[in-house]
DNA sequence: ACCAGATATATGGATAATCATATATTTGAG
DNA sequence: CTCAAATATATGATTATCCATATATCTGGT
């Protein structure tokens, strides 16, 4: 009861959001830099989309030294999150998701935090 | 690839469309005055919506005699038909979704059509 | 002619993009 | 240690764009 499923679809209808969603429900945890990086918008908008998903619940954020991390919150409903995963198992392939992903494993200078563990 | 994730998304973000969907995922096929009546909105409204997700390949429809049934389009890719069927049932027990159905089989005069099969 | 359904146009309201600015944190000079 | 600069991110405010609704009208089938 806590996110709707109004909320997560109107989330979803953006396609930077999308975008977004589905790169953290398959990389865990993404900072803000490589959201921009990746998304290749401008550093206000994705902070823009970011604040909207935050507020709907749909993802969290933590601070860590001057970047800030977001990931799936971790109460989203079951459903929800099989929804995200089925989702982004079916546009593996399509554009731009497979470019997105791409584009992330070649960003240099990435903020560790997932690459050393 | 007929279907983009974008088109499927956009049309689940408005709360009457997404609950258009959810039935039609549940019942098979639907007419018209069926939706009419338990989204409770006008005849042209329900209309507009609908040719929008006919427009988005998400419906196809079929007149027979007066009516027109609409049911989620056969080439649907399976993801997304999995998507709809998840969330289905993932708000099953939550408003307004679970009163829709109710309203529908609390509805006098059904056309027929997969009454009495 | 009557009924179910579709569409056109106009209007109001929400949503997004943009630029500029603000906040938080780290780094480095003195 | 303190203060200024630099970096990463967030937010205000404005403008433009899109989307939904309402009313009226049209079409297609009986």
């Amino acid at each position: 009861m806590t996110v709707e499923a109004d909320s997560l679809f109107s989330a979803l209808a953006h396609p930077l959001r999308l975008r977004a969603l589905l790169l953290l429900q398959q990389e865990g945890e993404l900072c803000v830099c490589e959201l921009t990086h990746v998304l290749a918008v401008s550093q206000p908008m994705i902070s823009r989309h970011l604040a909207q998903l935050r507020q709907a619940g749909l993802v969290s954020d933590r601070r860590q030294g001057l970047w800030v991390y977001y990931r799936l919150h971790a109460a989203l409903p079951d459903w929800a999150q099989q929804v995200l995963a089925m989702t982004a198992e079916g546009v593996a392939g399509e554009s731009p998701y497979a470019d997105d992903r791409a584009a992330l494993v070649a960003m240099p200078n990435r903020p560790e935090a997932s690459c050393c563990a």
